[in-house]
DNA sequence: AACGTCACAGCAAGCGCTTTCTATGTACCT
DNA sequence: AGGTACATAGAAAGCGCTTGCTGTGACGTT
């Protein structure tokens, strides 16, 4: 039914070997052999046995992706990145491997069988993106099956994400809390003191570490934070719409709201805008990641640029062994603050 | 080194035989024995060897989502859409499948050689997504490809995609035409007579058949097409920032531009704003597939509404045979026009 | 009491490929 | 010429799993 090595060999003439090693071309076959081979095997119209070949040679192609949400342009852009680099087929890399990206969803359970899945498949790396979920448990057996991964010599690497000390992972850490600070200590430059600030869902590192970093410049400024203005929801368009919303209800002088990221910031703008108030004249509004949608608000978007394409592309040349992991195998990458017009001085 | 079937057989006391019928779980096993096993399998940590195990069933739980670009949220609603049908863990879905999207980039080479990767996983089922490439050699090699994939007993469905007659696959094509059209026809009852149009790279169906629409619509009422009117570049923003720019410099007198999609549309918007015209007083703006983001623009943006994520899901369910196909394997899945701020009369 | 019937469990033969080791020319030295 | 070295090609042993077929007791039947 299905062309096998066999079958190739046998047309070409030579043996099973020699079929195989003319299609792995790391051992010296005549040229003359590789072309009746080659010949055959354009003939039979012949597709290597992927799993055959990954059982006999403990080693596969496929390289794994995992992000937490797909629907979302942030892992969206850096997906897109890391598959660039991977090669997939038809990138420069030499050997074609499959990069293939996971989406999780959020979802611990299925983080973690992803991980079993691709540890079944053998696979070659493994990318893990965006911000971690910040439970114990779950954090420990993550940890478990990553040390496992690399154990099995699967190349582990983490994007956008927090390091995973001891288990061999080589972290490309985006530095949220740096980015988080200096976004509010440009609002705070302007004049605001009473800033709004729409969290993302609690559990997740980044978003943390974002408002790790709004706290550390309030604090810094002596700014003393109101509980009331602290809101958490998950980072879409919706949720900061309605944490707005909530926000300017709980207390309407807000003069600033920061955002979890763009998209919730583009909600936010919207509930402002709903609720009659312009931005940036009544409320400045900061988002993060800068998105390639957000220059398009009107007025665009203050943001924190994360460089999204270039760390993308750095990990997956890291993960292909192409480029060298950062000393100590971790790297913190730090946001660009982009001002613009959604934020101004505060009315008054 | 690494744990087998056989050490778990061996701990468990069992023949690997049992062991392997307890993990696919469709033979009788007795309750105790399975327990037994289990516990087994526990306590050495025991991960099946996916390759062997394909190469030994000749088949794998491997679904591929094929996009053209992973990074457009176009693509990413709808994979995330399809993946959450085909189960990936946790899904709803009993069997466990690793639903892996592929980046095509809209490369022909890279969509080939994506599905002869696919192929060579002897991947359970494909879907492909969005517009095809009107080349037709490379038509001809894909609807190749896909039909052996389809007699290799893998399920091969088409999302947003014109269909592959012949090649046994199912099709859930977007009614680009009609949404396009419908578009059209709406900026025209507003009085619009002349519009320019940013459509996407020539050789993609989706640009022939939006444009296809909008020409229709034209034709419909009588006004006779300026070829200068119609600019074709890339599906996103930067593309429509230059080429509303151009369709400016050709026809100042314009008063809408409808765009290819919405990314486009938002580029378009922002080259009017920089060139000083007011949406929609001065020029009316509209795009295509109602994006999230499109709602967030100043004035939101009169855009068709395409249902990427019930599409996806279908595609998804009839990917894993949980959904029966469509009467011929065909089904057009119409676009719902939405009229917002960016559509207005004509300055009179 | 003898004999089908079942419910389980094991045997063993592959699945299609990679790779080590070995065989065979051929070329090159001295 | 004899011998060593090298370049190629083949034989064959698995890689770790699935599954058709073959036992083997326990049970029910007449």
């Amino acid at each position: 039914m299905t062309v096998t090595l066999a079958d190739v060999a046998a047309r070409a003439q030579v043996s099973p070997a020699t079929v195989s090693r003319v299609l792995n071309g790391n051992y010296p076959v005549a040229a003359s052999t590789r072309e009746r081979v080659l010949k055959a095997v354009d003939e039979l119209d012949y597709v290597l046995n992927g799993p055959a070949s990954a059982l006999a040679a403990a080693t596969s192609d496929l390289v794994g992706i995992l992000v937490n949400d797909i629907a979302d342009p942030f892992f969206g852009i850096m997906a897109s990145a890391i598959q660039g680099e991977i090669g997939g087929p038809g990138g420069r890399a030499g050997g074609e491997r499959l990069a293939v990206v996971c989406n999780t969803g959020g979802s611990p359970e299925r983080e973690l069988t992803y991980l079993t899945l691709l540890q079944r498949q053998r696979a070659a790396a493994v990318v893990l993106t965006g911000g971690a979920i910040e439970d114990a448990p779950h954090q420990a057996a993550m940890d478990a099956k990553l040390r496992k991964l690399a154990d099995a010599g699967t190349r582990v690497v983490l994007c956008g994400r927090p390091p995973a000390p001891g288990t061999g992972a080589i972290a490309l850490t985006f530095d949220n809390r740096g980015g988080g600070r200096e976004l509010t200590e440009h609002l705070i430059g302007l004049g605001h003191r009473r800033l709004g600030y729409v969290a993302g869902p609690q559990e997740r590192t980044t978003t943390r570490h974002r408002l790790e970093g709004h706290r550390a410049a309030l604090a810094a400024h002596g700014i003393e934070e109101d509980p009331r203005w602290t809101v958490h929801g998950r980072y879409d368009r919706r949720s900061g719409y309605e944490a707005a919303l909530e926000l300017l209800r709980r207390d309407p002088a807000l003069t600033a709201v920061v955002a979890a990221n763009d998209s919730v910031a583009l909600g936010a703008c919207a509930a402002l805008r709903d609720s009659g108030r312009k931005i940036p004249d009544d409320v400045s509004v900061a988002g993060f990641d800068d998105l390639p949608f957000s220059i398009d608000a009107v007025p665009a978007l203050t943001t924190v640029r994360l460089p999204l394409t270039e760390a993308g592309a750095r990990a997956g040349r890291i993960a292909m062994g192409r480029e060298e992991p950062p000393p100590g195998d971790i790297a913190s990458v730090r946001g660009e603050l982009m001002v613009r017009g959604s934020s101004g001085a505060p009315r008054g």
